[in-house]
RNA sequence: GGGCGCUUAGCUCAGUUGGUUCAGAGCACCUGCCUUACAAGCAGGGGGUCACUAGUUCGAAUCUAGUAGCGCCCA
């Protein structure tokens, strides 16, 4: 038998690489599971779990971001898979318009082409070139990670049917009069040359100067000092105001002032909106480009002089300096007031500036016609479904941040002046007047209802700009079902509303809040039941990662070089939920070795040879028992972290099941000697655990777990793990898990005499036990004991042989005899130690159980756990007592 | 300026209504091992006044107030 043996062995051994090697692996099964359909969903009797992707950029390449987000949502849908749902998990592109827009034509400028210089139609032809050949990259890239999406669900934002959508959402709430057109003041884009909504504007304390500014008062002698940190505005000033009960200023009502350089006369008037604290206690006011100014403006009914061009150059009206930037123009008007003696005073100070989300350029106030979105009906019933919990937040501190954004949100511009997205489908007739309509034939016809009939086609003006990105995605988990055109279709009624969403908290406002709504709106329910909100990906230094500090790992190279699951695995490590994380290079490698280790436990049991005339030990019947009660009792913990979405310690947990408990102590235990079989009982028992834990696993590592699967399955057995079932958690033994854990101090105590000592494991040791006051032993562990710590004689004994080193566990007494000579004086030392510090241990808790307040006030359970506490310790302190003193007597 | 949150081992973080020897995990570190699954490994080990101060309580990492430092959101 031996040789045949000794030949299997060689032929497993050459068969299995001692390392895991991922890469032809991954592929392979990935392909696999397209082929065989597993990620397609369609409806069926089967209950739902329904997800969708935060869609990216149509353009965008994958980066750490996206790797965070989509493992998340991988493996909530995989255990969802395993779990027995019909799952979908639908993914998709997003248009990006500013983003996209910019990108083509930056494009189009490296061609010599001048997008002002093309049609819209044109200028359209060449985006959607660029989307044909750019876009879905991100898409086949989240396909090497092995996200189980249902591919051919693939939604982008401006298909048909979620174009039609947007546009059909925009009549429906332009009737219910929720739309509407108006000048206000906007946040403008120079750059982009388009409006923005507030969210997409980013505050940033910069250092900035304070220019104290001397304007004359007309026909007189004096001058008054105002303060600004932009003195190119001066030229739209049309007021000085100062606070009504300024002695200061008060003889100045009634008179004008005379702005600086252009000597434009300007009136004085009186708010108590001044801070009489800040500045000189005077301000300059100018209505259109100040939102605070603009208000001012209105409620005194001054004029506004908007000076600047839509690309922040100055236009005629600043009277001088035209076609100047208004950077060029600040730095070159603060040089003439300084000549002309205007400026007497520069001081620096830190000021809150906002920049444009998308093009980093510094934000215009100006005034604008847009389109807007009124908010409040629709926030009140968002802001509801998430206090009452009707939609959970995880983690819930959230939920605050939500609400004062909520309670404070002022009305959504949704009109962009660009032209890649969802055009406004408002027609502009020539009378002035307009109709909003779902198609240019249908504008026609409510034209002519409204207007007479003798308007033609040609009189038709369609708005040139786009909606605002956001304002389709906030449709995205209605609009990907087809549930805006088709309300009571299939797909939507069994789909809607989806389960969970996994998204990053910059976006709750953008996104998940308008999503929120959208979904109360249209559907008249919310659109899923958690929202998962994860940190941002930084690097080891805490910074962001960003392509221009070059400080972002390409993660495709990162999966190359540690496998899809190894980065899989160190992504959710240090991600636990609504934290930043500080991503290191060093968790995958964690992962990477993770695989490795769970393959060389896979490799070990092919390389046993099973006898069936052999008998089940009683070592391998314990093992058996023990990793059972355990690996139940951890089912259930990784099914409670789930239940709370704490997914990196889900992991962890079953990290340390395989690794530890599996692998370090029940493979030990069950491992059969050098050369010698096992028997078959143990060996499918071994191999089920193996099954049970790698369908643990999957949803976190998918393509080793799957790969070792096929290695091991049964006939009975589920063709692929990504659609076998997930371990149930039955019910355990408790008592065999306490047990083992003392079992396992008694064979560590060991072990580190051992090492204390100097004794090579391979020596063996004989094992005496002495049982103290009256305890019975017990012996399910003795003979793994032996195994673990090469004992080749174990006995009980009640009084300490001669010559014998002893530790103490519990009450427990292990006697080892020492062929070297057995240090006395160390020994007494460490007995003393020890008994020392059980004694103010003892003393400590008869302090707690001698104090009425606290036998009284304390429950039941911890009085009796102080009772126990206190027998233990004393049990111990006499076992120590007891041997220190024969120690001394020798 | 308004609101929210954080501070526990060298690092990243758990610690579920105050109560088991509660002060934990992973990584990192130190020591000894190439022991026939795995050196991408095995075995063992050290390490923290739970930011600080005061209070509530029989009992505080946990509750309250204040102080310091940090972060986020909003204007």
């Amino acid at each position: 038998m031996s040789g045949f043996f000794r030949i299997c062995i060689k032929l497993v051994m050459d068969n299995l690489p001692k390392q895991y090697s991922p890469g032809g692996t991954e592929s392979k099964w990935y392909k696999e599971w397209i082929e065989k359909g597993y990620f397609r969903s369609v409806p069926d009797e089967r209950v739902p779990y329904s997800m969708v992707i935060p869609p990216p950029n149509v353009t965008g390449v994958l980066h750490m971001g996206h790797m965070l987000n989509n493992t998340i949502q991988d493996v909530l849908v995989r255990r969802a898979r395993m779990l027995g749902y019909n799952t979908c998990w639908l993914p998709g592109t997003d248009h990006a318009s500013i983003a996209t827009e910019a990108k083509v034509v930056n494009k189009l400028k490296g061609e010599g082409i001048d997008k002002k210089k093309l049609s819209r139609e044109d200028f359209m032809r060449h985006a959607w070139e660029w989307k044909e050949k750019h876009g879905g990259i991100i898409l086949e890239q989240l396909k090497k990670l092995g996200a189980s999406c249902d591919w051919e669900r693939t939604r982008f934002t401006m298909d048909k049917v979620l174009s039609d959508s947007v546009i059909r959402v925009f009549i429906e709430l332009y009737q219910k009069g929720l739309i509407y057109r108006g000048v206000r003041m906007v946040n403008w884009d120079p750059r982009a040359l388009t409006a923005l909504s507030d969210e997409e504007v980013v505050h940033k304390e910069v250092q900035s100067k304070f220019y104290y500014l001397r304007y004359r008062v007309q026909d007189s002698d004096e001058y008054v000092t105002i303060a600004t940190t932009r003195p190119e505005t001066i030229l739209g000033d049309t007021a000085i105001c100062i606070h009504p009960e300024d002695p200061r200023y008060k003889h100045l009502l009634g008179k004008r002032a005379l702005v600086p350089l252009i000597n434009r006369p300007i009136p004085f008037i009186q708010d108590d909106y001044v801070d009489r604290e800040f500045g000189t206690g005077a301000l300059k006011v100018t209505p259109a480009h100040d939102i605070n100014d603009y208000n001012l403006g209105i409620k005194h009914n001054l004029p506004s002089i908007d000076i600047f061009n839509d690309d922040g150059t100055l236009n005629e009206k600043a009277e001088i300096h035209i076609g100047e930037d208004r950077f060029v123009a600040r730095e070159k008007i603060s040089r003439e007031l300084k000549e002309q003696g205007h400026l007497f005073r520069v001081e620096e100070i830190t000021n809150s500036i906002g920049f444009s989300e998308r093009t980093d350029e510094v934000i215009e106030p100006k005034l604008s016609l847009q389109w807007f979105l009124k908010m409040e009906a629709l926030a009140k019933p968002a802001l509801d479904a998430v206090m009452d919990d009707s939609i959970r937040f995880h983690p819930p501190k959230f939920k605050n941040i939500y609400k004062h954004w909520m309670e404070n949100v002022r009305d959504w511009c949704i009109s962009r002046q660009l032209w890649w997205g969802h055009r406004i489908p408002a027609y502009y007739l020539p009378n002035g007047q307009y109709v909003v309509a779902l198609s240019r034939e249908d504008a026609l016809i409510r034209a002519r209802e409204k207007y007479g009939t003798e308007i033609s086609d040609d009189d038709l003006r369609q708005d040139e700009d786009v909606l605002d990105t956001w304002f389709s995605s906030w449709l995205w988990p209605i609009s990907v079902f087809d549930g805006i055109n088709k309300p009571d279709n299939p797909e939507i009624r069994y789909y809607y509303p989806t389960n969970d969403l996994v998204t990053a908290p910059e976006i709750l406002f953008f996104w998940v809040a308008r999503m929120i709504m959208a979904g109360l709106e249209f559907r008249n329910e919310v659109p899923f039941r958690n929202v998962y909100l994860h940190g941002i990906v930084r690097d080891k230094q805490g910074r962001k990662m960003s392509k221009s500090l070059g400080n972002s790992p390409d993660p495709i190279e990162l999966m190359d070089k540690y496998g899809a699951d190894g980065v899989r695995v160190g992504m959710l490590l240090c991600s636990p939920a609504g934290n930043d994380l500080l991503f290191d290079e060093s968790l995958c490698e964690q992962g990477r070795n993770f695989c490795n280790k769970i393959w060389n436990a896979f490799r070990l049991t092919q390389t046993w040879e099973t006898d069936h005339d052999l008998g089940q030990s009683i070592e391998a019947n314990t093992a058996i028992h023990w990793f059972e009660a355990n690996l139940n009792r951890t089912l259930e913990i990784v099914a409670d972290h789930f239940a709370r979405f704490r997914i990196a310690d889900a992991l962890m947990t079953v990290y340390r099941l395989i690794w530890e408990d599996f692998c370090s102590w029940y493979l030990e235990m069950v491992k059969p000697a050098y050369q010698k079989p096992l028997d078959v009982a143990t060996y499918n028992t071994t191999i089920d655990f193996l099954n049970k834990l790698l369908r643990l696993l999957h949803a976190f590592m998918p393509f080793i777990s799957e790969e070792i699967y096929q290695r091991i399955r049964g006939e009975r057995d589920e063709e692929s793990i990504t659609i076998a079932s997930m371990p149930e958690a039955a019910n355990y033994d408790q008592g065999m898990i306490d047990k083992f854990n003392f079992a396992r101090q008694v064979i560590m105590a060991i072990r580190n005499l051992r090492q204390e000592k100097n004794i090579s494991p391979k020596h063996p040791l004989t094992l005496f036990i002495k049982k103290n006051n009256d305890e019975s032993p017990d012996m399910t562990f003795d003979g793994i004991v032996k195994k673990l710590c090469n004992i080749d004689h174990l006995d009980y004994v009640t009084a300490k042989p001669a010559g014998t080193h002893s530790i103490i566990v519990k009450a427990t007494e292990l006697l080892i005899p020492l062929d070297q000579h057995v240090n006395k004086e160390e020994e007494i030392k460490g007995l003393e130690a020890e008994l020392e510090y059980q004694e103010g241990f003892l003393q400590s808790i008869e302090k707690k159980l001698s104090n009425e307040k606290f036998v009284n006030n304390a429950p039941e359970k911890v009085v009796a756990m102080e009772n126990k506490k206190r027998n233990d310790a004393r049990a111990k302190i006499s076992v120590l007592r007891d041997q220190l003193k024969s120690l001394r007597k020798v």
